[in-house]
RNA sequence: GGGCGCAUAGCUCAGUUGGUUAGAGCGUCUGUUUUACACACAGAAGGUCCUAGGUUCGAGUCCUAGUGCGCCCACCA
């Protein structure tokens, strides 16, 4: 070899220059592959949301998946890893609304629906930009050309279809139903955007009135306003006598009640009174008792918080909280209030925005998971083609079966449990950015359609859809559907491997595989390989607040992407939370530099032509044989997706057997007067060396991509389409 | 209230179906310019694998109970 390699690995000078070289041989793309392929092997990247730049959470996806494409690329199989970007409505929406607040002082309503989609678009587009550069950085292998948006015109004619598919079968209906509501965000979330947080609360024992005979409990009294019932258990003694009894023009808190005294088995005689106060309006829960007994409903909470006229003289207008102390002062007043205890509980807080949400019953769009329809054609195990099924039994059985294997295992009891507990999926949001509902309306017509309808008067729908709709369509909106004769759509669906956090099971990989069941009667993937949550050092969340995140273009400018990768790979599990060390990096950054000085060493040994057929000696046939039995168990561990076990084999392998062992034994044949057992020594390096490089390629793309562009026994133009050594 | 996970070297964590002297990165100590690498080499110290029982020829690995952390689901009003 002419040319002196330094004596450092500088992964700056390299990894830009690979990149693309990688990218302008157009090997990311399957149809300009090397030899025949007849597997295909596809993934649809997570798509990151379009609200910014990529965190260290997204390089774990991304290392491993590339690992599991480039294994496979190398393995001879036609390999697509598809990228793209969600429009993630609601974070988006957020983000830019608050930026236009801070930049001009205005929000979204000052400047107008139009104006305002025109703000988000360009704040996507800039955004967008940024991550496709922070995907190469890391060293991506992902096929740009087909480079996806969830809101771009391919996607968006998906949606449309996706849902005027499921409006015709029945499964996607409006209705006037209790949902959450988020007054910060001012629009519904779904039952899964809600979380949970306790708090003291104060449980108050009350009567209506002095000569309402039964005593109730509640955590919200602004809300007993709005009660149009009290219930019991059937078989509680103390207030049989009085089912089925009404009592009219209840004078209470500046308000008249009507109240029912009904039975209902889900009441627990055991907690507070054993009597419920029960408010359809403004609970999940009692909405639902309410409609087993056909009891009216009184909205007195508005979109804002803020009690309605309907709510009476006393606290109407007023904001809730307000509202309570007031009507616990007229209880005191009233002598009607006979017990104040503390309590711990649960309040609900929309996750997107923070705002504590207040259920409302409002007219929403939904998809009926529990209806039943009839499937024309299915691939699903246990669910016939032609047979009548629903959404719940589709996700059921996709992974019940095995169609889907989702690791690690103990997730499944996670997802079933989820399903199992499912209710109907409240899909429109009050939001400006976002796919809008393809449903039109004039006078007394509703119609759905993909195209607004002919003639004058439509007007649509002014909602827009649940982010996660669209995300649900992502592995074939991507290939080609709704054109069901799309090649790709034929060639690479079902993909063979998603790689999500844990924490989308229910947002994400449940709501796919809903999507592709029933749209294409067939799972959306093969293998759902769950990463976790990346934290720092000291095991906490990366969160704005703590100001602790780190931007991994700073890693990877001070370590090299390749060090960054393999830390994020060795030693994380499937579903395991990590921490993140720079220490770990650095370990490997050194790994990289005595990968690239084991090179230095073997060119320095070789002459400019090597002979590449000399014949071995016995001991160096060995060697080469112990590498082989080597390399088939971690392949064995790659095909089990033990990556991150096979990363750590290779690395003690290439360290403490390569370079300790053989080379250091080697010494003496190299330097030897013997020219055959110098030219054994040689070749056996060179072929070490080179298997070394293609069964670390995977996990270190460009060091191993670099040292092999110098060797002398490479038989392809690049690494990444050389052969896997074993099969 | 239901479900799940974790507890292994000073720190952060691996350990696939139970099988020889329990591993990695970082850290510590002692040496070493040696056909590449000091981002290195040679060697060393450091572990009752949370506790107590049990199964087994054999347990970090399986079972039971307990302790301490952590997570998810759930509107006991």
């Amino acid at each position: 070899m002419s040319k002196e390699l330094p004596k450092t690995y500088n992964p700056k000078e390299t990894e830009e220059k690979i990149y693309k070289t990688w990218e302008e041989s157009g090997f990311f793309t399957p149809e300009n592959l090397p030899d025949k392929r007849e597997a295909s092997f596809s993934v649809s990247i997570p798509p990151p949301n379009a609200t910014g730049t990529l965190h260290l959470g997204h390089s774990l996806e991304y290392s491993l998946q590339d690992a599991v494409v480039r294994y496979h690329r190398m393995k001879g199989d036609l390999t697509l890893w598809l990228p793209g970007t969600d429009h993630a409505a609601i974070a988006t929406n957020t983000k830019v609304e608050k930026k236009l607040i801070k930049e001009t002082g205005k929000n979204r309503h000052a400047i107008g629906r139009e104006a305002f989609v025109k703000e988000v678009e360009d704040f996507v587009a800039e955004s967008r930009g940024v991550m496709q550069k922070q995907i190469r950085q890391i060293g991506a292998s992902v096929d740009w050309s087909r480079e996806a948006f969830t809101m771009d015109d391919k996607r968006s004619l998906a949606v449309k279809t996706a849902f005027k598919k499921m409006y015709d079968a029945g499964l996607i209906y409006k209705d006037y139903k209790v949902i959450n509501w988020d007054p910060k965000g001012q629009t519904s979330v779904s039952d899964d955007e809600v979380e949970h947080r306790p708090e003291k609360g104060m449980l108050y024992t009350f009567k209506y009135s002095s000569d309402f005979p039964i005593e109730i409990s509640t955590t919200r009294p602004e809300t007993k306003v709005g009660d149009t019932a009290v219930a019991i258990h059937p078989d509680d003694k103390r207030y049989k006598q009085y089912i089925g009894k009404e009592f009219k023009n209840i004078e209470f808190a500046g308000t008249k009640l009507n109240i029912k005294i009904i039975a209902d088995e889900n009441i627990d005689p055991e907690f507070g009174t054993g009597a419920v106060g029960v408010t359809p309006a403004h609970s999940l829960v009692d909405a639902d008792i309410a409609q087993r007994h056909s009891l009216p409903m009184v909205q007195v909470i508005n979109e804002y918080a803020k009690m309605t006229e309907e709510a009476g003289t006393l606290v109407s207008g007023k904001k809730t909280k307000e509202a309570r102390e007031i009507i616990v002062t007229w209880l005191k007043e009233n002598k009607l209030l006979s017990g104040e205890e503390n309590i711990d509980l649960n309040i609900s807080i929309a996750d997107r925005s923070g705002g504590i949400i207040e259920p409302l019953p409002k007219l929403q769009w939904f998809v009926a998971v529990n209806k039943k329809f009839k499937i024309k054609e299915s691939k699903i195990k246990g669910i016939e083609s032609n047979s009548e099924t629903t959404l719940k039994e589709i996700m059921k059985k996709s992974v019940e079966n095995g169609q889907i294997e989702i690791m690690p295992g103990r997730f499944n009891k996670t997802y079933f449990h989820w399903i199992n507990n499912l209710r109907d999926w409240n899909i429109s949001r009050q939001l400006w950015y976002g796919h809008r509902i393809p449903v039109w309306y004039k006078g007394d017509e509703t119609l759905c359609d993909i195209n607004h309808p002919e003639g004058s008067g439509w007007e649509q729908d002014p909602d827009t859809l649940d982010t996660w709709f669209s995300s649900a369509l992502w592995t074939f909106s991507t290939l080609g559907w709704p054109d069901k004769n799309a090649p790709d759509l034929k060639k690479f669906h079902p993909t063979s491997f998603m790689n999500p956090g844990y924490e989308i099971i229910f947002f994400w990989v449940a709501r796919m595989i809903l999507a592709s069941g029933f749209l294409l009667g067939e799972v959306p993937f093969k293998k759902v390989y769950l990463h976790g949550i990346l934290r720092d050092s000291k095991g906490r969340k990366f969160s704005k607040s703590l100001d602790n995140g780190i931007d991994p273009i700073e890693i990877i400018d001070h370590y090299g992407a390749d060090a960054l990768r393999m830390s994020l790979i060795i030693g994380i599990g499937p579903g395991n939370d990590a921490n993140f060390d720079t220490n770990k990096v650095r370990g490997y950054q050194h790994f990289a530099n005595k990968l690239w000085n084991i090179a230095r060493f073997v060119l320095l040994n070789v002459t400019e032509k090597p002979n590449l057929n000399a014949s071995l000696k016995d001991k160096d046939q060995t060697k080469l044989e112990e590498q082989k039995e080597l390399i088939k168990d971690i392949t064995n561990d790659m095909e089990e997706y033990r990556y991150y076990i096979a990363a750590e084999k290779i690395y003690h392998y290439i360290w403490h057997i390569l370079a300790d062992e053989i080379i250091e034994d080697s010494k003496t044949d190299l330097s030897s007067k013997d020219l055959e057992t110098k030219e054994s020594a040689q070749r056996m390096l060179l072929e070490l060396l080179m298997n070394s490089l293609k069964i670390l390629h995977p996990f270190m793309p460009f060091v191993t991509e670099e040292i092999y562009s110098k060797l002398p026994n490479k038989n392809k133009i690049l690494l990444i389409v050389e052969k896997w050594p074993v099969n």
